[in-house]
DNA sequence: GATGAATGAGATTTCATTCAT
DNA sequence: AATGAATGAAATCTCATTCAT
């Protein structure tokens, strides 16, 4: 609620970091101009001169944020070439990033929400052209010619493993509820095992 | 934007109907009472009467649909004996649920990215209190007692099996996007197949 | 400004008779909603109940004004046959409409001042409609062809007595201060006589 | 809407050039300093800087403006002796002015519709001071007293003339439309003599 | 002379909610 | 149960003007 941004960063920053957090607490509707220029410690006006609405000040945020976070996870992911361990350090990345940035999960579900959302789209293309997808499906590709991995639909695949990473995140108000979680520090951590584990169970071919 | 409510219906049912699309639509901030009162073809007035506020209005809305959707998961899992069937069962309710209820889906999404959210909480004790959670874990826990699956963390593997399947549906507009599905229909058909194969072979024993 | 509107009479007719008030003195851009809506006792948001926006508020205004003259004008006119008498009776009603509403001179000047103004062609259309213009064509058009008129161009003529007089409501603060008119009250009356007089004489065959 | 001012003039004449464009279009009240400035291709600073306030650019740009007219009115007229030629060219000079300098009609109708204007005053000032009128007065003074004119209230006259000529200018937005003008251009010519015909007939001693 | 950023006051408009009938 | 009109508070956005450089 106080003011956040730092005081010494531009002003156009200083407003983007204070409307991220506006964002991600109350969605474009809940938000509120007059808070976003108070915790940015600007006159109402200068967010109108930099962002010109209140709609493009959030297409602006959204989309710094989600090129950082793309970002990040592509160079987190590209280091690895052992697939045990890229799969490992994907959940893990999933997990620091709603950790570090936790204003991405609620900004990502309300777009998830929203049917007009064109965001959505933009998002996807920031996905898509880091390339960390392509990355993955070589290797599960490799993985299956090469007769490691059994036949199966690998975009299916690559799904499921994101779902299951990425989306226990999403879900986890609701989950961590109904399965009585209650230190989510340490069930994310054994979650990245367990997935990692039934991932490649569900997907090596078993001996004999 | 037209009347879409049965003018025939009750005034209270046409109102929730109304406020039902409305809210799946824009979300508790964006929507608008006027709206909701012209598509349910009352004054606005009455939806006061009725509701007393915009907000328990939108509570009202949330309880009914998610206690319809429970009932009827429960409906359909508990008549499955067999796992493997329950698990199909399970993925094919999820996608129906969607199918017939779409609005479910921007307002869970919404809901979970609402940190004040009371009604994460409500929800989760109607999930709870269906019973449908205690019947898959016993199933799960018999199956690895018996020997049939092997040691896994069973609510970890419940989760896994949730998010790959209702995780998906969550996903879907940004997922579709990313991984170019463009039949979502027959996607879903497949997807339910292959992420029954993947948790089964994840969770099964491996013959020697 | 004080509030001058009748507060017994409706809201609807308080708003546009305060609004009239405000356009006449400062036009569609000085003019403030919140002036209008004080001047009318309303409280601002009924402004926008009846009337949805300052510009549909202004137009209704402008409409209705407008109407209400041209009406005036018409029944004043149609009495007369004698041409004389109907051209007095004319520049006497431009000068009667002139001081019973005076708002409507400078509505009318920023209208001719505005290049979009689509009221223009409105007003156009509701003074043809009348049939002002057509009785005082034909009446004209018989005296040509009865040969008590010249042959002059009756469409110049009538631009030329309409000029002549409403012309000189329009433009009087400059006409008054440079040909030093003090009592505009006395002044309006002679012009009266001086413009028949001029039209008929101007207009009239010479006897040999 | 683009800079139209000649960027190698001097930044006042820049400014003054793109203001007067804005202020004929838009009046003082819808006027925007951004607009003016980003025609005139200068920072807002800098018509600050020049001008002081937008009130004060616009009292300037109206001088400047009317002094060029009055003074362009003044050479026209001064150089004829012969009546009828004085007035045809008074008419014509009209038109010119309104063909040649098209900002000052608006500019002058809403100064007429500003009832605190005491620009009104100023521009009466110029053209008294002009000589203009008086010129006219003596000239038609002497006809009369030669006989040559009726007993006219000379005022009135002046006054009639004036209105016919530079009166339809500023209602011809309105005029050309109730009559049905379609081709401008025509009409002014036609229309200038017309004027001289009816005011020359309207004046002249009959023939016994 | 010139600029980009900043500001304060206020403009229009919106919206959940209530009142009188 | 139902309505049209009304309201207050606040929302977004604008704009003439000034400051620091």
């Amino acid at each position: 609620m106080s003011p956040v941004s730092d005081p010494s960063a531009g002003t156009r920053e200083r407003i983007i970091s204070a409307a991220r957090e506006e964002f991600a607490q109350f969605g474009i509707d809940g938000a509120r101009v007059d808070r976003i220029a108070r915790k940015a410690a600007v006159n109402k006006a200068m967010l109108y001169y930099h962002f010109h609405s209140k709609e493009l000040l959030y297409e602006a945020v959204v989309k710094e944020f989600f090129l950082g976070v793309v970002e990040r996870l592509r160079s987190h992911i590209e280091a690895f070439e052992n697939l045990e361990q890229a799969l490992a350090e994907l959940a893990e990345t999933h997990a620091q990033m709603v950790k570090q940035a936790p204003g991405i999960v609620p900004i990502l579900l309300r777009e998830l929400a929203n049917p007009q959302s064109n965001l959505c789209e933009w998002i996807a293309g920031a996905i898509g052209g880091s390339g960390i997808t392509s990355i993955a499906e070589q290797r599960l590709d490799e993985a299956v010619r090469s007769g490691r991995f059994r036949k199966i639909e690998i975009r299916q695949a690559m799904i499921s493993f994101i779902t299951m990473s990425l989306g226990y995140h999403l879900m986890a108000p609701l989950v961590d509820r109904v399965w009585n979680v209650t230190d989510r520090e340490v069930f994310v951590r054994e979650r990245k095992a367990a997935i990692v584990d039934l991932f490649l169970n569900g997907v090596k071919v078993k001996p004999i």
